[in-house]
DNA sequence: CGGCAAATTGACAGCGCTGTCACACCAAGG
DNA sequence: CCTTGGTGTGACAGCGCTGTCAATTTGCCG
């Protein structure tokens, strides 16, 4: 029969209560009582009833994140390093793919929360910035940490410094010689496209090169999108074409590869291309993709852990800022001469 | 506050065993009753307490997928699909990765059940056939559904006629003109590397056409291994060489024809190519990958929805047949004349 | 129409844990 | 020496629901 925290009391010759509050790590426990309640546990591999703490306590022990990104490779990710963050404090998690396009979004989130009652919740893009939601989950009360959200102030979660990125990409290529530098913009909802494109815009301004805008291209993030970009980049009268392409992320790269082979241009020598994101699209294309390495895994941990914090002690937890990295491959190099 | 199970019972006159009846579906009640606890049950927007329900009748209502599958877009989709089953009836689920290689997976999964509980699990491949884990769920009493399990006899899930599949898409390359077929094998602890050996082998016999060794190469599923294999196989002298690659999946398809560019081929001109899964990837390189179609979500939904069944009934649920389908887009052509 | 079995409904306890509050204990201060 | 106030511990009820079993109603038969 499963072992119930009655039977870790009696074996350590306390009051069940008083397990429980070691259980909860809670204050007024003398060190001695605790050591005990710990080693009785430990003796019985004792493992709190779930539900039954969640009926007596009015919590759930459960964090849900919140997606809806075309992704997966990025959401396997920043789910996996959630898990991670909810397994070291014995929280489940719970994942839940939504269309923040859809008329009854809000609706179904709060369809989640009464179902479910998460304790809290993690947001990725581009679900961190609608307003609506937000709004609902302050009045549900719902703490929720986010992943790369648009607005990071009074909000805790996690972010890097992408136009620096951005800009350390540019940089890359202008110091292979490259003057004439297309850049293919994300989608509008993500505050991703928007920093990405003053990123590169800095790295022209820094190296004193003109901003062309011709050379600023609207995409969405999807791989079609990268093909169309580079379609019409491709087609400008010689000249005024670019000679390296930096793409919002990797699928829109790999698009502007492709279009580049369409338009018998090779990748790198006539065109370099970069991308964002390190996806394993960019090791899985030819070339393989000179990108920015972003730690996805370890953000949605970091998010969670902040969460958790602030589930904790109330006004916990931050804002974290995680390390980026250039990864350099093959798709980048020298302007022609 | 809350609307509770009592005050539904209170609303519509009955006692609270009866609504609790009304909810789970249970027989011995009689219409018109039925009828007055679900009017008022809607009337009061009723939510069940999930820890409540969870706590008196020792059950989780909750599915767990277990996986260790590299291809986050295979894995999003089927548990995409478990997902929609599992809000259908009132389940939530949670996800685990694991490691099947290491020494403590079966513990690991151990120690899930304890703390869990889950009501079930979903398995997907390459779990679906490790002996240890299928015996411990036994010990457990854990029922399981199985994706595209090695062995089908008295297991409940979903599978695709997988030699069938393969054999159409290598008829497809006989009907194009090709004679020299070669077949990029997968992973080893796969089902489907066999299955998808055998249907290559089929379609070579039903065509008349020799095997030839040398022309089954060793794989792994991964991208890499599609690399390495097609290197072998366009190096062997000219007119022993392939003039079509069948890859077991396409994630190796798309390495194939990455050495193809290596190699100086075109393809399809000088090498058709064609993969198995029907993965992003497929509509992401160029050209576009010829390949077959498996509807994982649907495959999720349908596993999913077997087990909830044998849950709901002892005895109930089934392995269940899903339909796959050939994609035809550029990577495929005639042969060389 | 009585009598019996089956169908339907309800009373009640209790699932395993925690919130509340009362009590016991201790050190410091008068 | 007794008070005071803080700290540590325990008794007890109850979270919202379902299992068990008893009570009641219904349908059916002779």
């Amino acid at each position: 029969m499963r072992v119930r925290l009655e039977d870790v009391a009696r074996a350590a010759g306390v009051s069940p209560k008083t397990v429980s509050r070691v259980l909860n790590d809670e204050a007024n426990v003398r060190g001695p009582t605790r050591e005990k309640v710990l080693a009785a546990m430990a003796a019985m591999d004792y493992r709190p009833h779930l539900p039954a703490r969640s009926l007596a306590s009015n919590r759930s022990f459960l964090i849900a994140t919140l997606y809806d990104n075309p992704s997966s490779n990025y959401l396997a990710e920043i789910q996996a390093g959630v898990l991670e963050a909810c397994d070291l404090h014995h929280y489940s998690m719970m994942v839940r793919p939504l269309q923040v396009q859809s008329d009854d979004f809000v609706e179904r989130v709060d369809r989640l929360i009464l179902h479910h009652h998460p304790d809290g919740m993690v947001l990725t893009p581009p679900i961190t910035d609608h307003a609506g939601l937000l709004q609902r989950l302050r009045e549900r009360r719902v703490p929720y940490a986010c992943v790369s959200p648009i607005e990071r102030d009074g909000r805790i979660g996690v972010f890097i410094d992408e136009p620096e990125a951005a800009r350390r990409i540019v940089a890359h290529l202008v110091a292979l010689g490259h003057r004439r530098i297309a850049h293919v913009i994300g989608h509008p909802a993500h505050g991703a496209s928007q920093w990405r494109l003053s990123g590169y815009r800095r790295a022209l301004d820094d190296a004193g090169l003109p901003r062309d805008p011709g050379l600023e291209v609207e995409g969405d993030f999807s791989f079609g999108a990268g093909v169309a970009a580079a379609r019409r980049l491709f087609s400008l009268p010689r000249g005024q074409g670019p000679t390296a392409v930096f793409a919002a992320n990797d699928d829109m790269a790999a698009g502007v590869i492709w279009a580049a082979g369409e338009h018998g241009l090779a990748v790198p020598r006539d065109v370099s291309v970069c991308g964002f994101d390190d996806t394993p699209i960019a090791r899985q294309i030819w070339p393989t993709l000179t990108t920015i390495h972003q730690p996805s895994r370890e953000m949605g941990r970091i998010a969670a852990l902040q969460l958790l914090d602030s589930l904790r002690r109330r006004g916990a937890g931050a804002m974290v800022q995680a390390p980026f990295s250039l990864q350099l491959r093959e798709s980048t190099g020298p302007a022609a001469a």
